[in-house]
RNA sequence: GCGGGUAUAGCUUAGUGGUAAAGUUCCUGCCUUCCAAGCAGGCCAUGAGGGUUCGAUUCCCUCUACCCGCUCCA
C-alpha cells in the first residue's frame, strides 16, 4: 500500500512541503533571501517548540540531577579567548588560488623548486577554465607527474563539469622562475597562495557607542560556554552536588563558509547542551576504592557512585538514544561515529555522534564529548576565579588516609597520567588539592542541534504513499508520521457536513472541550476526506468527525460518541466523546 | 571561497521584444451522510538592481538566493 519515495527528489519535496504548509520559510524571502538562516511558520514553531519541550522535560524537569540556565547571547569577549575560539578563528588564512584549500599563513614552511604557470585549462566537454594558475613543481618532481598532478587538483576542484583528470589540456605552460625557501606556495597542492585575509567563524557586532576594536563582542558560537561562565553561581545558590548537570537551549551563530543542505547547516541556530559535571577519576577511586570503568554489556541504567567518566559517557548515549526512540528516531533511523583518538580534540578524552540518516547523507544530529577538566580549568586560569568543587565525601575519605597512603596514591596517578607530559608536580599538585577535597569537576557533553532535530523529525516523518480506494483508483497521499508528542497539531476537529448547525454546534463544543489540553485544529470546509488529507499533510495524528450518529439521531445508543480517524493507519472507530481526552492526552503526554 | 546549473501565481509547468497561459492549491457561495467529489465565482506571478530599446519577463551586465560537485565544518 505504500512505497519509499525515492531519494533523488526527496528533499526537495521536503523542502517544498515546509514552505507549503508553513513549516519552514527562507528568512527575509521578500528580499531575496539571507544565505543561511532560516525562519519557522506557524507550524515550525509548534514543532521546535515540542521538540524544545521534550528535551527540557526529559533533560532537566524529569530529573533531579540537573538545572536549568538561561543565558545571555552576548557574553565578556575573555569568554571566548578562554574557550579557545579567538585564537583559533582570527587567524591570517591564505587560500590555493587552485584549489581553494585553507591554510594558517603562519603555517606554511618554506619550500624550494620551479614555477609552473599555466593559462588556463580546457576539457574535451567544452568545459573551460580562464585562469592563470601558478604550481610549484618541487625539486625532483618528474615533469609528466607534475602534469598530471595538477590537472588531477584542477579537476577535484572543477567538480563533476570538468570531466575526467587524464582529459583535461592545461594551457600555455610556461616555466617562469626558480624559488628558494617560498612560502608562497600550498604545502599540499603547490598552488600558488592568495593574499593573507582573517577568518573567523564567530559574528562580531560592537557593544558600547564606538563601534571600534576595543568594544568587539561575538554572539555565541555555542551556548556551551555560558553554562561554564555561571558554573560557579550554580553551584553557589542551587545547592547541587556532583554528579549534577546544567542544561541550557538556545540560539548559537556561526558565520559559516557554506551554509547548505536546507536547515542542517545554518548560521543562526539553536543548540540543546547539558554539561554534566562528574567527579574525576582519581576522586571517584578516593572515595569508592576503585572506579567502575565500562565493559560490553555493562549495566547503565541508573547511575552508581563509584562510576568513572566512562561509565557516564556510555550512560548519557543511552539516555539520548532514549530520548531520541521517545520522539520518534529509532535505531533504524540513527547512526554512531566513535570519533577515534587522532580525530579528538586535543582536551577532549572521548567523543560520540549521534547520526540520523538525512536524505542528503548521514550526518550529525548530537555530538556526546567527554571534555575532562578543561573547560572549567580554562575559565579558572582566565577569571582568576576559584571554581574548584569542594567535595565533603572525598574529603571524609582523604581524611581517613594515612600520609603513606597518600603518597602511594600521588605515585600511582603520576604512573597513571593521561597526557605524558604532564609533569610530576603537576600531578602532586592535583592530588594535594584532592586530599583537601577540592578538584576541577569533569565533564561530559551531550550537545544537540534543534533545528537539525526538526529537520530529521521532518525528514523522518515524510511519506508519500501511494493509497488504493474501494474503485481501484490509486493516488499519492503525502504525510507526515509525526510522532504525537512532537506533532504540531495534535487532533483536527470536523463537523461531517457544515450546512447543518447540529453538527457545527456540537463540534465547536469538542474543540472547547480540547483546546485547553493540547493544540487543535478545527475545519469544515469541503469534502471531510480533503480535509483528513489536509491534516495528514502537517501530520496531524488524530481526526475527530463529528457525525448525524452523535447526534443520536437513528442509533440511540451511538449518541455522544465521534469518529475517530487515526492518521497512520487511516483506521476509523467510534469513541464516546467523553473518552476522547484522555485517550489523546495518553498519546501526547 | 571555486566550478556548474536554476529563478514565471502557494505548488507544478507553458509562453512572449508590445495586455503573461494553464492545472492544482487557497478563499467565497451552493451542494454533499466518512478519505483530495460536483457546480458557480474569486485572489495571487516574471528574485533584485542597472544597461540596450519607443517599449524588456524575454537581450546584456551586476547582485542575491537555492540546487549539484569541490572546499570548510574549532
Amino acid at each position: 500500500m505504500s512505497k519509499p519515495t525515492t531519494t533523488d527528489n526527496r528533499m526537495e519535496k521536503i523542502v517544498s512541503l515546509c514552505k507549503r504548509r508553513g513549516f519552514i520559510y527562507q528568512s527575509s524571502e521578500i528580499y531575496g533571501g539571507i544565505g543561511g538562516f532560516w525562519d519557522y511558520g506557524p507550524l515550525g514553531a509548534e514543532l521546535k517548540r515540542n521538540l524544545r519541550d521534550t528535551w527540557w522535560r526529559a533533560m532537566t524537569r524529569d530529573r533531579d540531577d540537573v538545572v536549568g540556565l538561561d543565558a545571555t547571547i552576548i557574553m565578556h569577549p575573555s569568554v571566548w579567548k578562554a574557550s579557545g575560539h579567538v585564537d583559533t578563528f582570527a587567524d591570517m588564512m591564505r587560500e590555493c588560488t587552485i584549489t581553494n584549500k585553507r591554510v594558517r599563513a603562519d603555517h606554511v614552511e618554506p619550500q624550494g623548486g620551479s614555477v609552473i604557470r599555466f593559462t588556463g585549462a580546457k576539457a574535451p566537454n567544452g568545459w573551460i577554465l580562464d585562469r592563470t594558475l601558478s604550481v610549484l613543481m618541487k625539486q625532483g618532481e618528474h615533469i609528466e607527474s607534475f602534469r598530471k598532478r595538477v590537472r588531477l587538483l584542477v579537476s577535484q576542484n572543477a567538480g563533476s563539469s570538468a570531466g575526467k583528470p587524464e582529459e583535461i589540456e592545461l594551457l600555455g605552460e610556461e616555466r617562469t622562475e626558480v624559488v628558494e625557501g617560498s612560502v608562497d606556495f600550498h604545502p599540499e597542492t603547490g598552488g600558488l597562495l592568495n593574499e593573507s585575509r582573517p577568518f573567523n567563524l564567530m559574528l562580531r557586532t560592537y557593544v558600547g557607542p564606538t563601534a571600534t576594536e576595543d568594544d568587539i563582542a561575538y554572539l555565541r558560537p555555542e551556548t556551551a560556554q555560558a553554562i561554564f561562565a555561571q558554573f560557579k553561581n550554580v553551584c553557589d545558590s542551587s545547592r547541587v552536588k556532583v554528579p549534577f548537570g546544567i542544561g541550557q537551549i538556545g540560539k548559537a551563530f556561526r558565520n559559516e563558509v557554506t551554509p547548505k543542505n536546507f536547515t542542517f547547516r545554518s548560521r543562526e541556530f539553536e543548540q540543546m547542551e547539558l554539561e554534566f559535571f562528574i567527579k574525576p577519576d582519581e576522586a571517584v577511586k578516593l572515595i569508592h576504592g576503585s572506579v567502575a570503568s565500562w565493559s560490553e554489556g555493562a549495566d547503565l541504567g541508573e547511575p552508581k557512585p563509584n562510576w568513572g567518566w566512562e561509565m557516564w559517557h556510555r550512560y548519557w548515549v543511552a539516555q539520548r538514544t532514549a530520548y531520541y526512540a521517545s520522539i520518534g528516531l529509532g535505531a533504524d533511523d540513527l547512526d554512531y561515529y566513535w570519533q577515534s583518538k587522532a580525530d579528538l580534540a586535543h582536551y577532549a578524552r572521548a567523543c560520540v555522534d549521534i547520526l540520523f540518516k538525512f536524505p542528503f547523507g548521514t550526518d550529525e544530529l548530537e555530538g556526546i564529548a567527554a571534555r575532562g577538566s578543561f573547560d572549567l580549568t580554562q575559565h579558572q586560569a582566565h577569571s582568576g576565579k576559584q571554581l574548584e568543587y569542594f567535595d565533603e565525601e572525598l574529603k571524609t575519605a582523604c581524611d581517613a588516609m594515612t600520609a603513606e597512603q597518600k603518597v602511594a596514591f600521588t605515585e600511582e596517578a603520576y604512573a597513571a597520567r593521561n597526557n605524558p607530559d604532564t609533569t610530576c608536580e603537576e600531578v602532586a599538585a592535583f592530588c594535594e588539592k584532592l586530599f583537601k577535597g577540592l578538584y576541577v569537576p569533569h565533564v561530559i557533553e551531550p550537545s544537540a542541534g534543534l533545528d537539525r532535530l526538526a529537520l530529521a523529525i521532518l525528514s523522518n516523518a515524510f511519506e508519500e504513499e501511494t493509497v488504493t480506494d474501494e474503485k481501484g483508483k490509486s493516488e499519492v497521499r503525502t504525510v507526515l508520521h509525526f510522532h504525537p508528542r512532537i506533532a504540531p497539531i495534535k487532533v483536527g476537529i470536523f463537523p461531517l457536513l457544515k450546512n447543518k448547525p447540529e453538527l457545527v454546534a456540537k463540534a465547536r463544543e469538542i474543540v472547547a472541550l480540547l483546546r485547553p489540553h493540547m493544540s487543535v485544529f478545527y475545519d469544515e470546509t469541503g469534502a471531510i476526506g480533503r480535509r483528513y488529507r489536509r491534516q495528514d499533510e502537517v501530520g496531524t495524528p488524530f481526526g475527530v468527525t463529528i457525525d448525524f450518529e452523535t447526534l443520536g439521531e437513528e442509533k440511540p445508543e451511538l449518541k455522544d460518541t465521534v469518529t475517530l480517524r487515526e492518521r497512520d493507519s487511516m483506521q476509523q472507530r467510534r469513541i464516546p466523546i467523553a473518552d476522547l481526552l484522555p485517550f489523546l492526552l495518553g498519546k501526547i503526554l
